[in-house]
DNA sequence: ACCTCATGTAAAGGGTGTTTTACATGAGGT
DNA sequence: ACCTCATGTAAAACACCCTTTACATGAGGT
């Protein structure tokens, strides 16, 4: 599953840290999921999409 | 989150097995998500919208 | 009464998502 | 040289997603 977090954050002009704020999650988790090291759950994928004010497949591509 | 995946599949007219299998999960699954005792990862929600031929959001909605 | 099918549920176990704490690196500004 | 900020990464701990196996219930058909 492949992602645009990185992308949409950087046009915000939004640090890991500001957005993991935004979010309600630790930066870590931010940097993780811009790296691909996982996906999120449903509940934090509508988040992510919602603060971006995108449906969920602009922010996020399945592999197949 | 709620999602709408009971009456899609019985417009479908498939029983949860045969929804199971088409998502190559266990039936037990279908039952939980059916049941909202928890929300699927993200691929397999990507993988029940497509499915259904829906929008991610028109198959799942967050509590908020 | 029996059989079958669809659904609900439980327990144990592996894998994944997220947290906290902590350390490392590089870029920019003083 | 120093400081700050942004980013990358690691380990341990915990909760959640999903599996397999198994049993229970009710509806419909014979």
């Amino acid at each position: 599953m492949k992602n645009n977090i990185q992308e949409l954050r950087q046009i915000a002009g939004w640090s890991q840290a500001e957005l993991a704020k935004r979010l309600n999650v630790s930066r870590q988790t931010v940097n993780a999921l811009e790296r691909g090291r996982y996906d999120p759950s449903l509940p934090l994928a509508f988040a992510i999409a919602q603060l971006f004010e995108r449906q969920i497949e602009q922010v996020f591509q399945p592999d197949t």
